[in-house]
DNA sequence: ACGACCTGTGCACGAACGTGCAGAAAGGAG
DNA sequence: CTCCTTTCTGCACGTTCGTGCACAGGTCGT
């Protein structure tokens, strides 16, 4: 499809650059204006015209800085609307977290990826731009007793790769090993070490957070990856949520659990080496799960909707 | 004016990122559907959105390719409709340019502006965008025996600058000086060698080609800067047009015209020390001025309307 | 205090736009 | 070559958008 991509650029150009009507465009083209709409919207989905937001916002909005100054972060409070459904409301969030996370790839960036139906959800909306020498890295295992968890995950990784050409590194360990003791053993491999130096260099993480309670239960907790026993476990613990699989309370405290000890995901205290931690979080059920990263210092950088972020602020400075 | 920014903003990412219609955006923000249309166009008019098209147009383009060749340059070759007036074809040209002219501005830029009617349109369509320690400097006198030209070629420098946040070195000196003993008198001044030697420094030069002849006649020949006699030596010497005001043939000389060394512009071989030269031309009476300049090697960028850059190739390669 | 003026907003209408559908063209398999 | 599958295109409709106009609220000068 050459052809293509060279009448949408040109029909991009006569539209976006001369303001030029669809109508006056497919006269000169000799096609119908609807051809010119969706040459249009193909040069917009290919990343042949960008549209950008200069992110000045910092500023003003009330909540943002809230958020901002509590737990020391940068924060973008996303606007959704109140009758909105969880579909929606996760869409909308991840749009503005892709847009986000354009801003912060440059070349040679190394991205740690984490899973779940957020970032899914966020690889969906990413615009195509070529970052030369980026590398895409999996942050945590997607394994489970049922389920490899590599074409999950792949889906979300290749998206990401294909939209800024980058390379990927898979990481193929389960999100928990069952003993602790193979953890240890795999760490020692070398195939697994390489994927852990890379996650070190990374010098951006995207993830979630996991909800361990609420009417959505998050994907870690609702697919298998744990038996009746762990959920009895992460009760006494009172664990809320996790992560990269990571489990951690409210609190922000995480190391004395001892499930962690299995997981696969950079600890917050790992993940704190890196620059730039873009946590991305939709819903209000996840409120007590994002306080706890937030106080585990886990993030730089955070999308929210505004619902979750009022609640979250009315737990921290209750009114 | 923060607050209308703001809510501009606002906007802006709801409806470019998160592509909520006006209609939701309105109800949300409590105002008129109306109302969000004209926030949004202040945001693309304040460079708050910006909207880029890749130009790796580039590479199938047959019109711009054959310029490429015959005279080793880039070309933009820009549609209008057939039917379009000359106003609309310069306006069409100037839009195109002026985002060409974006993609060259980088920090530390010493951009040389001439002027004319071509560069005065060009100015109004630059979207707004700060490039940090950029400087803009006119490039030849504009005054006349009527005029200063100060206001003139002050709204060109100050709307580019407005755009780019630069600082702004004016040219106060005639388009052309009566006498050749006074130009040389004025460039032994300090006041003036240091605007030619910003000048010398500069990294981006714009201009257009003044053309003598056709239904059209530039500014320059038509406003008082010339009297009877600079006409009659002009059609002696086989001027068709200028670049910058120096006075040029269609094969491209202009060393040997004697009122070029009365002219204040640089000439061409000054020009050519310049890395990027990006050339503006609308309208097909300017053709053979263009290939003067084309010939006398001024231009590395060229934007030019279709119908001139086909006038253009019939004369340099006849069917 | 009053009117002249200026800025910003909503209303309403016509213009511009997106997209489901059905038919045409292109590409493959037999 | 023919039939089937897939992709592309134009039509038509409903939706969404831009803007002239008129009015409201605010500002300034007299």
């Amino acid at each position: 499809m050459k052809k293509r991509d060279d009448l949408a650029h040109s029909a991009a150009v006569m539209y976006y650059v001369q303001d030029q009507t669809m109508d006056a465009i497919s006269t000169e083209f000799g096609v119908s204006r609807a051809t010119v709409s969706r040459l249009l919207k193909h040069a917009r989905d290919t990343g042949l015209v960008r549209i950008t937001v200069t992110d000045v916002s910092r500023g003003t909005d009330v909540l943002a800085r809230q958020l901002e100054r509590a737990f020391g972060i940068t924060a973008h409070v996303v606007q959704v609307r109140g009758a909105a459904t969880e579909a929606v409301r996760l869409e909308q969030v991840s749009k503005v977290a892709a847009s986000v996370l354009d801003t912060l790839m440059e070349p040679g960036t190394i991205l740690g990826l984490a899973w779940g139906s957020t970032i899914t959800e966020l690889s969906r909306h990413l615009s195509p731009r070529r970052v030369p020498e980026s590398v895409i890295v999996q942050l945590n295992g997607a394994g489970s007793a049922r389920r490899s968890g590599i074409p999950y995950t792949g889906a979300i990784l290749n998206s990401a790769a294909e939209a800024f050409g980058s390379q990927v590194v898979h990481f193929p360990v389960p999100a928990f090993f069952d003993y602790a003791e193979t953890k240890r053993a795999m760490w020692r491999e070398r195939s697994i070490r390489g994927v852990l130096a890379l996650q070190a260099q990374a010098t951006v993480a995207v993830f979630g957070v996991g909800a361990l309670y609420g009417t959505v239960p998050s994907h870690v907790y609702s697919s298998g990856y744990f038996d009746e026993e762990d959920y009895a476990l992460l009760a006494r613990e009172h664990v809320v949520g996790d992560v990269c699989t990571v489990l951690l309370r409210e609190d922000g405290t995480w190391a004395d659990i001892e499930m962690n000890s299995r997981a696969t995901g950079p600890t917050p205290h790992e993940l704190s080496r890196i620059e730039h931690r873009l946590c991305v979080v939709a819903g209000a059920h996840r409120t007590p799960a994002l306080l706890g990263a937030l106080r585990a210092r886990a993030v730089t950088d955070l999308v929210v909707d505004e619902l979750t972020a009022k609640l979250l602020m009315d737990k921290v400075e209750p009114v």
